[in-house]
DNA sequence: GTGAAAGCGCTAACAT
DNA sequence: ATGTTAGCGCTTTCAC
């Protein structure tokens, strides 16, 4: 059923119908009532291409994922934050797009997207520090919103970001607090920029308590399971250990408590952890410390700020920059303890 | 840069162009290189909406994502199935529809994509036990495949499954060759067909052996952190409490040793665990034991293969219905001892 | 081997 | 308040 179809069915024009449809107000209400009903009788749904061509908008935002080509993992992050975006998206009539790139020509893929016309605006996910596809999508005129930033000059595009480096200098001040003085990081590829801010608050925390920081106990590569373990592992071996361990992401700190089981160290007496990305933080104690993870649920509402975002753009692309930077919203308390 | 823009330029009729890009043979060598560098040099892509609303097909496949309205939680897995069904469409030209949608109006979803016309086949995910949304597809005509099956009379539609049965009929049948007797099942929602299968291998390994199962062991639930973590304080409150659990996502197994670690647990000693889509089972022992778990490298597997076959449809749309069960292919090992 | 013209399903000026 | 008409950018007959 298509509106030639439908409009002959009522007798009336295409014209009519359409404009019954899509709410114009010279249409009788009589005949928007008809109209409407005829076509929710016959379940018409305008085609969505023949709408885009006609107009000139897709309805549709572009997300592109880059995978490394290294390493079979996806960060599990993904899935919420989209779970957002789509919750706004479907609100205002848009869909979806999913490019999944190998990391190495993800430059082509945005220029595919820009000239093929497919959307009408992207989502940048997992910046670089200093990564070029912000200049790119700037010059091709695209308008996007990235989740998470991309190192300094952060003025001129949209972002939504966590606090990142806040998130990791409160967790180390908090073990610091405990009493803990060699914490190992194990962070994620600081080629990423959250990653790099990480590090930066795990070092201002050092820094600020006169502390110094042993970069035998830094790690940083993806956060796969087999990483948390094989880490944790060299950092046991360093012949003077860490007593805590702060790691960026719940898959590695599988792997992690794998490795402290295997040397047989009892958590929250032996050894401690502080895993990012953490759900379940606030369970085992009740008390109000500060904050430092970036939950599920809070990337999910990333997911929602980043969506609408564009559309604002889309709607209004001569306004200003918007940023956000989420502070993270639970307490702190999985698996930590004084030091030993 | 559209098609009319290039043929202005190159002089020809916006026919030949066409023909040219497209691989027609009636075009000549000469003009077709012409063509195709004057192409590549202004960097023209076909607009899809135009091309699909010409060709009658859209290049694109839709991924329809229920979300709980209960719980904020995404499956993780889901992130790399879309990673391996992404790279077979990049190679295809196809592109990947996304729509998340409350569990609630999934029907509507579908009624829309179908008569919307935005693509050309479906992948169904997260199939419950007799889901209605696959009569709902064969009725509505659009090519689709499953990410798993549903229930009973699995032969008059496309799927990619994992034995999942399988997969946990050996898992009990390991602990139980170890000593344990009383094994928690942490599984998901036995609506869910998955969860439905893994239920039903738990309990043909104890009804081979003999072995009574107690309910008041066996969980069913969305697999969230805070669900492993209440489910193993739960089983070990028990009267007689297990020394053994088999749990169904990694997820789920965080809060499950979260609470072992409260109540002084120690693995491998006082307690086992076994936890489907660990990726890291085999890292612990070498031998070769038999295999239970999907990992995220299957995951993205099953994404290729289960887009492969909605590709297959619409190339073949009589073409009689395709299934896969893949077997899992690593070998058990995380957490593991004799009963205590 | 190349081009003219019709049409995919819709919207939006421009009538009336 | 309703209809006519001309596109949106491409593919595809049909003609030369």
């Amino acid at each position: 059923m298509n509106l030639k179809d439908l409009s002959d069915y009522l007798g009336l024009s295409q014209t009519t119908v359409s404009r019954a449809l899509n709410g114009y107000p010279e249409v009788s209400e009589k005949t928007r009532k008809r109209v409407q009903d005829a076509a929710a009788a016959h379940n018409y749904r305008p085609n969505t291409r023949a709408k885009g061509l006609a107009t000139g908008r897709t309805m549709s935002i572009g997300h592109v994922i880059p995978i490394s080509a290294r390493h079979e993992i996806v960060n599990p992050i993904f899935a919420d934050f989209i779970a957002g975006a789509g919750e706004i998206y479907s609100k205002n009539g848009y869909d979806m797009h999913l490019t999944v790139v190998p990391d190495t020509d993800e430059a082509r893929v945005y220029r595919d997207i820009a000239s093929k016309g497919s959307v009408d605006g992207v989502i940048v996910h997992g910046p670089l520090q200093n990564d070029p596809r912000i200049k790119l999508l700037q010059d091709l005129g695209l308008p996007f919103a990235v989740h998470g930033r991309s190192g300094r000059g952060d003025e001129d595009y949209n972002w939504v970001d966590v606090n990142n480096a806040r998130a990791f200098e409160r967790a180390t001040n908090f073990l610091i607090d405990l009493g803990h003085r060699r914490i190992a990081l194990l962070n994620g590829n600081e080629k990423m920029d959250f990653a790099a801010r990480r590090r930066l608050g795990y070092l201002t925390a050092h820094g600020a308590r006169g502390l110094t920081h042993d970069p035998a106990l830094m790690f940083s590569d993806e956060m796969t399971e087999h990483y948390g373990y094989a880490s944790v592992l060299r950092a046991l071996d360093h012949p003077s250990p860490p007593t805590a361990f702060l790691i960026s992401s719940i898959i590695s700190s599988i792997g992690a408590r794998r490795a402290l089981e295997e040397r047989g160290l009892q958590l929250g007496r032996d050894i401690s952890i502080i895993t990012h990305d953490d759900e379940l933080s606030y369970l085992k104690n009740g008390e109000d410390l500060p904050i430092f993870t970036a939950t599920r649920s809070s990337v999910r509402e990333a997911g929602r700020i980043c969506a609408q975002m564009v559309l604002d753009v889309i709607a209004n692309p001569t306004s200003p920059p918007q940023h956000r930077l989420l502070e993270s919203d639970l307490t702190v308390g999985n698996s930590t303890g004084p030091a030993p």
